[in-house]
DNA sequence: CCAAAAGTGTTCTTGTTACACCCATGA
DNA sequence: TCATGGGTGTAACAAGAACACTTTTGG
């Protein structure tokens, strides 16, 4: 096989930042390591890439490590690669962050990685530049959000519009007027009635919809300004 | 030193999208190879991580050894990590992507590196997956240009009005209205006016402006929603 | 004095915001 | 029957789009 003559090949390891929603809170789902380095702190969930597999292929093996799950929201945020910021071993991290319905995971396999679900407003110190990562996928997230109809990515298969409205009040830490947002949402023809109604509620039990995931696909490539009322960092 | 334990250390590339705006066309900086792999062809101008160098560092170094530009806009866009990628070996591209100021760049360092200025509607076909990398750079583009009032970068450092409306123009392949796009733009408070004239017009001349580079910092930050006229594709 | 490009003002339309009332449910 | 949360409608307002006229310049 023939190579390039430049030396120096390096270490290329990945993390995710995984999103979930339980219905109250924005939450991450974190490690409390159990191994070397930095055992007993908390981190992303990571991996190292293989000779013969693509980077994409990584990622979508790592969450599915962590959580049992496939077909989530993935997308690549941005490498990080500065000298210093694994203190073992020059590594550069290929960050990719997560949408997963919090409903669907693997219980077991989350125990077996030690990993837990810490609300985002009480997210502890991590390790390396794990701190950073979760910073800048969150700004990412809120920029998508504004443009994308992906607050959907965090719902169950079945949910009520002011579910729906909690999660995006949830991701911009904001107020939404909900006769608003119920019409916005509404206009989008997004949503399906499913006919049923959301046994969970105590009081008036509000209408179960589902996605129309054909609108939804176009929703994701097109761009539409979802909320003008809120304002991004 | 110690080492992490897993094997496969791999080559990590980068490679810089390189946008100019000559007044008329948007346009790419591309090298016409006389080197090898695919020499001959056209393609993006890149080069290798140093193990002590940081990746935005890199990126840096290989604008400036291609341009002998600094301080540009330099963004990154996203890692490239197909298993095939590079028929030679094995190898993971980070990919930035740069707005510069053609007027300023080292006519003699571009030469040394058989580099060009092409248009972007004329693109050549380039190598590897370097074709999906500008596709998405140029996506990148648009988004950021409708949200943030990058389309500066690509001016001198005096324009007029009308040349900074040709810009955003190109950049969405559109045409917009110069009343609108005059008021829209004099209303953020972006521009000083020099008190000179554009000399080179034939017509009326217009007033030149110049970055009040102060606002500018905000509006880097701030999310403003430029252009909702135009649409993202 | 005419063509071509630059500069400015006004109306119309659309989308966003703010706000009020009625309905369903379980205690 | 009352407190809580869900569902729908309407009026006021701001922002964007469409459009017309005047000015400067060189030939």
């Amino acid at each position: 096989m023939i190579h390039y003559t430049h030396p120096n090949r390096i270490l290329v390891a990945l993390d995710c930042i995984i999103f979930g929603f339980d219905g109250e809170e924005l939450k991450l789902l974190l490690i409390k390591r159990n191994f070397d380095p930095e055992r007993g702190k908390w981190s992303l969930m990571g991996g190292f890439l293989n000779e013969q597999e693509d980077l994409e292929a990584a990622a979508q093996r790592i969450l599915y490590d962590l959580t049992g799950l496939t077909n989530n929201y993935l997308e690549q945020l941005q490498t990080f690669g500065a000298v210093k910021r694994d203190p073992v071993e020059r590594t550069i991290s290929v960050v990719y962050y997560a949408l997963v319905n919090i409903q669907e995971q693997d219980i077991n396999a989350i125990k077996a990685h030690n990993a837990y679900w810490i609300n985002l407003a009480e997210k502890p110190d991590l390790i390396f530049d794990h701190n950073a990562m979760v910073e800048q996928a969150l700004r990412q997230l809120r920029y998508k959000a504004a443009l994308h109809a992906i607050g959907f990515e965090l719902m169950p298969d079945k949910f009520t519009i002011p579910q729906l409205q909690k999660v995006y009040e949830v991701i911009y830490n904001t107020q939404l007027d909900r006769r608003n947002f119920s019409r916005k949402i509404m206009s989008t023809e997004l949503l399906i009635d499913t006919g049923e109604k959301d046994t969970n509620s105590v009081t008036k039990k509000g209408k179960l919809y589902k996605l129309n995931t054909e609108k939804y696909q176009q929703y994701l490539t097109d761009y539409v300004s979802f909320f003008p009322e809120l304002t991004l960092s």
